[in-house]
DNA sequence: CTGTTAGCGCATTCAC
DNA sequence: GTGAATGCGCTAACAG
C-alpha cells in the first residue's frame, strides 16, 4: 500500500529558501506574496513535481472535496449514464467521488456508505432502486453527519434531497398517447422488486379504469427487471402472452422490458408497429439501438445525475434539503403507430 | 464543504476512560486489550457513532487504500462494464475507487490523472482507447510515484503493467471461423483513433491476403467507433455499401458496428444469417439483446477490469509490473451461417 | 496490557 | 510580506 516518496511542502520551503506558510500562501493564492519570492517557490516546486496533499489539507480544514455514490451497479446502462451525469457537475466544481456499487443489495449498500462516512466524504449520492429495505432509522443517522441525495427514491426522510421523476404523470402520458393513437387492448410489463413499478402500475390501473378497459390478465410481472437477463425473460413471458391475449400495445415499465417485447414480436412473426405497437420507458440508449428503434419516456438519466450532483453539493455549502421533481418527456419513435 | 462535527477518537477515549492508543488498538485490533476495556472502548464507539477518520490515518502511515480510475467515458457499456470488474476485485482487497471521467480528451486525462495523485491515491488504472495521444514523458513520470495498470493500451512504457486482449489472434480466430462457413468475400468495418482498429485491419489484411481474398475496397472505416453514434454511422455506411459490394459476411470492429450492419440489413431486406453473416468484436451486453443475437468475439470486459486490479494491487504491495495478455473466445450466436 | 508522545503534510493564527 | 508555532485525527514507537 506504500505510495512512493513525494516532495512535501518542506522540501519546497527548503529549496526556494522561504518558509513552508509561504508556500501554502503560493499554493493557495489566499494571501499576499511579492512577486519576486513567489516565483522562486513556483520554480521550486515545478523542480520538485510537487503535488500539495489533499489528504493533508482537508485534514486540517476539516472539508473534503470529495463525495460519495452509491449505485446497484453498472451493468444496466441507466445507472452508467446517471454517473456520466454526476461526474460532470460534480467536476465543475471541483469535486472528485467515489462510486461504491451495492449489487442490490442492502448490506452492502450500508457498508459501502460507512465507508465513504469513513473516508469523511461531504456528500453521498445513494441511487437504490428499493429504498425500503433498509431502515430509515439508518439514513436519519446519516443525513445527521454529511448531506444525502436519493434519485429516484420513494421514502420521505427528513433532511434527505430528493431527485426524481414524475413516473406517475410520465406513465398516464405514455397511456394518453397510446390511446390517442386507437389502442384500448394495452398489455402492462412490469417488474417486481421496486417501487418505481408500483407508482407506474398504479398510474396504469387508474388510467385503464377511467377507460373503462383495465382487465387484470392484462398486467404482467416478470420479476427482477433491471439486468440484462429482463430483455429475454419479457421476451419469454411475451412469447406466450401475445398470442393468447392479442393486445394492440404494450406499455413497459423500462426499455429493457420494450426491446424483450419486441424481440418477442420478432419471433412471433408480428411488425412493429403495423401489428402491434411498444412504448417502453427510460430512454436509454439501448432504445435507440434496436431496429426499430424504440418510442419511450425520456427519464434524462444524465440531468437526474448533474441535479442530484448540483443539488448535493447545495447542500454541503448548506443548503436546505429539498426534492426536485423531473418532467418525463415522449420521445416518439417507431414502434408505435396507430391502432387498426 | 463543511462536514458536520464527528466523534473523534479523543471522544472515544475520554468517554471510555482509556487512552487514545487504546482505542485505537481495539479499532485496529492489532495490539491485545483486555477484554474488559475492550468492551468499555466498543460500547463508547457506538454510543458515539464514532468512525474512524481514514484520512488521519492514512495521512500518517503514509499509506492510501484508494486507487484512481480513468476513463473514457461510461456511455459506452464497455467501460461500464470494464468497471464493474475493477470494482468487484477492488473491493475485496478493501480498496475504494475514484472514478474518472476523460472523456478522449488527453488534456482532462492528465488533469485527471494529477488531480488523483493529488489525492494521493495508491495506484491508478488507466483505460485509453489511444494514448498515443499523451507524451510517454507523462506517464514515465507519473509512474515513477504512483504504480499504473493500463488497460486495452498499446504503447510500452517500462515500470507501466498492462492487461491487454490478445486482439490480433481473436480477429484471426473471427477470420478463420467465418472462411471456416464458407465466406470468401468478408467486409471488414473498423472505426478511427484507436489503436486497436489497426491491430484488427492488419490481422485481417494478413489473414486475407494468405487466403487470396484481399479487396482494398473491403475495408471500411466509419470514423469514430465507440459512441453509441456508431451504430448508426455504420448503418448508414453499409446501407450503400452492401448492395454495391455484396459480401456474404461482414466483420466488424466492434459489436456497436456489428449492430449497425444488422440494422442496415433489416433495411435492405436482408435477413440475417441466412443472406448474410454479420460477426462483431467485444461481447458487450448489446450483442445478446438484439434480435438476433450477435455472433462475436467475447474480450469478457469484466475480467479485463478484474485482472488490472487486481495486478495494480499487486504493484502497489511491491510486485513487478507485468503485462497480462488475455485470450478472446468465439461466441457463436445467431448472426452467422454458411455461406451460399 | 496501557498511557504518553511525536509526528504525518498542511493551513492558519499571531508576531515581526 | 513573511516566518514560527499550533493543531487537524490518527498510528506507532517507547515507557511503564
Amino acid at each position: 500500500m506504500d505510495v512512493k516518496k513525494q516532495a512535501t511542502i518542506v522540501d519546497v520551503a527548503k529549496k526556494a529558501g522561504v518558509s513552508v506558510a509561504t508556500v501554502s500562501r503560493v499554493v493557495n493564492g489566499n494571501y499576499p506574496v511579492k512577486q519576486d519570492t513567489k516565483e522562486r517557490v513556483k520554480e521550486a516546486i515545478s523542480s520538485l513535481n510537487y503535488v500539495p496533499n489533499v489528504q493533508a489539507r482537508e485534514l486540517n480544514t476539516r472539508k473534503s472535496s470529495t463525495i460519495g455514490v452509491v449505485v446497484p451497479g453498472l451493468h444496466n446502462m441507466f445507472f452508467a449514464e446517471v454517473i456520466d451525469g454526476i461526474e460532470d457537475a460534480v467536476r465543475q466544481d471541483g469535486f472528485s467521488f467515489l462510486l461504491n456499487c451495492a449489487k442490490n443489495d442492502p448490506m452492502q449498500e450500508m457498508n459501502a456508505i460507512n465507508a465513504l462516512v469513513a473516508r469523511n466524504v461531504s456528500g453521498i449520492i445513494v441511487i437504490s432502486p428499493n429504498t425500503k429495505n433498509i431502515s430509515e432509522r439508518f439514513y436519519e443517522e446519516l443525513v445527521a453527519r454529511v448531506p444525502l441525495v436519493f434519485i429516484n427514491g420513494y421514502h420521505r426522510i427528513k433532511g434527505v434531497s430528493y431527485v426524481g421523476n414524475d413516473e406517475k404523470l410520465g406513465s398516464q402520458i405514455a397511456l394518453e398517447y397510446l390511446f390517442g393513437l386507437g389502442h384500448k387492448d394495452i398489455l402492462f410489463v412490469r417488474g417486481a422488486n421496486s417501487d418505481s413499478y408500483d407508482i407506474k402500475e398504479e398510474a396504469y390501473r387508474q388510467f385503464m379504469e377511467e377507460h373503462g378497459s383495465l382487465r387484470e390478465d392484462y398486467i404482467l410481472n416478470i420479476g427482477e427487471g433491471n439486468g440484462v437477463e429482463t430483455v429475454d425473460s419479457a421476451m419469454n413471458a411475451l412469447q406466450g402472452l401475445i398470442p393468447r391475449l392479442k393486445p394492440t400495445a404494450i406499455c413497459c415499465c423500462n426499455d429493457l422490458m420494450a426491446v424483450g417485447a419486441l424481440n418477442a414480436c420478432k419471433r412471433l412473426g408480428l411488425s412493429v408497429p403495423k401489428d402491434i405497437s411498444i412504448m417502453g420507458y427510460d430512454n436509454i440508449s439501448l432504445s435507440r439501438l434496436v431496429e426499430p428503434k424504440i418510442t419511450t419516456m425520456d427519464q434524462n438519466m444524465f440531468q437526474l445525475g448533474s441535479n442530484a450532483a448540483k443539488l448535493l453539493i447545495e447542500n454541503i455549502h448548506g443548503g436546505q434539503s429539498k426534492r426536485i421533481m423531473l418532467d418525463n418527456v415522449l420521445i416518439e419513435r417507431e414502434t408505435t403507430g396507430i391502432s387498426m
